[in-house]
DNA sequence: GATGAATGAGCGTTCATTCAT
DNA sequence: CATGAATGAACGCTCATTCAT
């Protein structure tokens, strides 16, 4: 038995944690309504009724997936700096999307693919959640664009164009045949900023200045949802 | 085609038009497994077992439904002009694309989104006719990234960016709040080309020439499936 | 096969009659939340799914059980000539209850027994036929009272007095053991009106006269309950 | 019995009387087999592991609940003077069973209405007690038609039907609406000895005068099922 | 062509109960 | 004494599908 202080529930977060991310496999795999609980039971190793110990629903289960992935995304937002230049905001944005969604993508993909399946309260406050996140995205385009031009883009049209763009990878990257990682990002926010045409000219200082800094160890913070 | 006027299988192909109509709508709006064949009976107002007269399975029913979107949209390509600037021909691609999706929602979102749910023959199958399809864009991207600058751009990646602004529409677009189909069109295709930075400002001859030609008629193609 | 005029729904009131039937006798032995469907299906020799066919949910079984008892027990009172002394209508009232109770014991247990199994629409429909048929009683009781003594009775406690000895008796009640029917009637009928100490002896006019006419033939009306 | 003080089952015996009020109630308001341990866990605030240190199964926590009810009711009747007049006894045994049914409505519903929830040994033993506790009733019942009339009673109708006109109480009485206890007393025993008829006028000696000498102080011996 | 009636398989969930601590 | 964690068995119900008519 270890010191009182740190065990009570220690236990039983670290079953908990087991079971989001075996759950966030098969959901990712086969789908929300085509897994069974029998499927997470057997996967886990659990007995059916002893799952029903950490999570009251099947939908519960979905929510609780979805629900610690947009508050760690939202969570590390936080630690980004509000004087940068919104445009690289919008860059570290799309790092900060991209980087835990490659890192997560059984998560990610259940988040993208198994939106409505959540109903009543828990789509609601998964709703707020999202709203709190798109919104971000979205006064920071606002941000770009008021600057730039006169007004042409539509804001919304922009801010979907770019998750568009960025949680359409669960559908098609393979790690082996794909892209590394920050290459990818290189590459989805030159086509975003800069267009197919100019995209691969592009080299503002803005752009690139920044980035040289970074390394894939950014990157590594995400390698574990609960980090 | 045989004469329109007396085959004995009008009856059934209108049926089955009716059906197939009917299973996107739901399907779109509940989620394949979601949906039961009892929720298209109601909805048909046929029996339970009156619908197996046209599908065999659950599966083909939605087989027949994805079938028919990606065969329209390789037919619809085929009367694009393949001695057009490359540039230009990824322009009609997306409009042939999107004008489809936003005119046959229903039968798109089931397309994007019950990519998974066919197995089997019926998986692979979609799986054919999808490559081809993507294809065609793939090798359109390379056409205008071999002219353009050292080549910078991972094909793939530019390629399913493109897919990935487009097919997103289903989780955000709603016709009232947002822009019409023409002016979507026009945005996307601006930030694709010449990013969120500069797609402002851009009236390069070849991009707007051709569209000034072309108004709303075009997508009056679009309105119903089957045309 | 019969002529078409009375075919249609025939097979299906045979079958929902046994299932009904058969429900009523397990729902009695074993109680409401006791029994399974799976108990049903078995005694039944039907498919559990099967069973669905005919009802929505277990619970809509058992209303449909209490539902027909009442209406019948309502229905034949009907027939009870209201120009009859009051004393005699509370005779006709037991014996209208007494009758059809040991002569379908099982539902008439489930009625007494599984009253509050009910619950949401299904409960309040059956509170307002089970209110129907005391408030009989009782205004009966009160036309009676109000002819006699100083009113020192109080009516609700001599209406659930009367329905409390009837109905009780499905916990002591054997065939073989006790008196047959129209004893039981005679007996009951005389403790109640003519009290234990009395009882025996009371031979007053309008008791005994009408008695006399009827026999056993008269309970044979309740012998199924649908007649 | 050993001294009252100081005995190591004193903590026992308050906590198990906490959960068998508790769990009488429960099971009165939901019915046995719809109660869960949990629903009981959930009302006495103890964990569901804890409860069943007090006892072994779900069904002896009714068995429990049942055996101090009769084991009360028998105890106090050992109380009554087995020389008063047979009629006064009869009397004596409704009060007592009034009495305390009235004082301890949950109880005595589980009693009443649960009477068959119990199987094997418990069934068996229940048996035993409510057998000696109808005989007590039914052995009254012959005394005092032994000495009226010719027997036209039957023993065993007679017995019941006071039975159920007193255990069909809890179908049907309200404290706030109906007659205060006392009174409700009356009117059955009024009803019972001299029937609905003349139970109005009676006044005779041996009926009143006792009465009179008590008053609901009487009852006061019933408030809590443990005296 | 169309349907009423039926079914086997499987689902999400709850239950009374246990046991190490 | 008391509890957190776990389990096998069973429940009510729904499903895609079939088949005689």
């Amino acid at each position: 038995m270890a010191t009182r202080s740190d065990t009570p529930t220690r236990h039983y977060d670290e079953k908990l944690e087991t079971i989001l991310k075996c759950a966030a496999k098969i959901f990712a795999e086969k789908g929300f309504h085509s897994t069974s609980i029998r499927d997470i039971s057997r996967a886990t190793g659990m007995s059916l009724a002893g799952l029903y110990y950490y999570f009251r629903t099947k939908e519960e289960l979905l929510f609780l997936i979805q629900e610690r992935c947009i508050l760690t995304l939202l969570q590390r937002w936080e630690t980004v700096n509000p004087d940068e230049d919104a445009r690289v905001r919008v860059r570290l944005f799309a790092e900060n999307h991209l980087g835990f969604f490659l890192h997560n993508m059984h998560e990610m993909k259940v988040m993208a693919h198994e939106d409505e399946s959540l109903t009543g309260k828990f789509q609601e406050q998964m709703l707020v959640l999202k709203r709190r996140y798109v919104k971000i995205l979205m006064d920071l385009i606002g941000e770009v664009q008021g600057r730039e031009s006169g007004r042409v883009i539509d804001i919304r049209a922009a801010t979907f164009a770019l998750f568009g763009m960025m949680n359409w990878i669960y559908t098609w990257y393979h790690p082996k045949r794909d892209l590394p990682l920050p290459q990818l990002i290189e590459q989805m926010l030159r086509i975003y900023f800069f267009g197919l045409l100019k995209g691969g000219e592009s080299a503002e200082p803005w752009f690139t200045a920044e980035a040289a800094e970074r390394d894939d160890v950014t990157f590594s913070l995400w390698r574990n949802l609960p980090d």
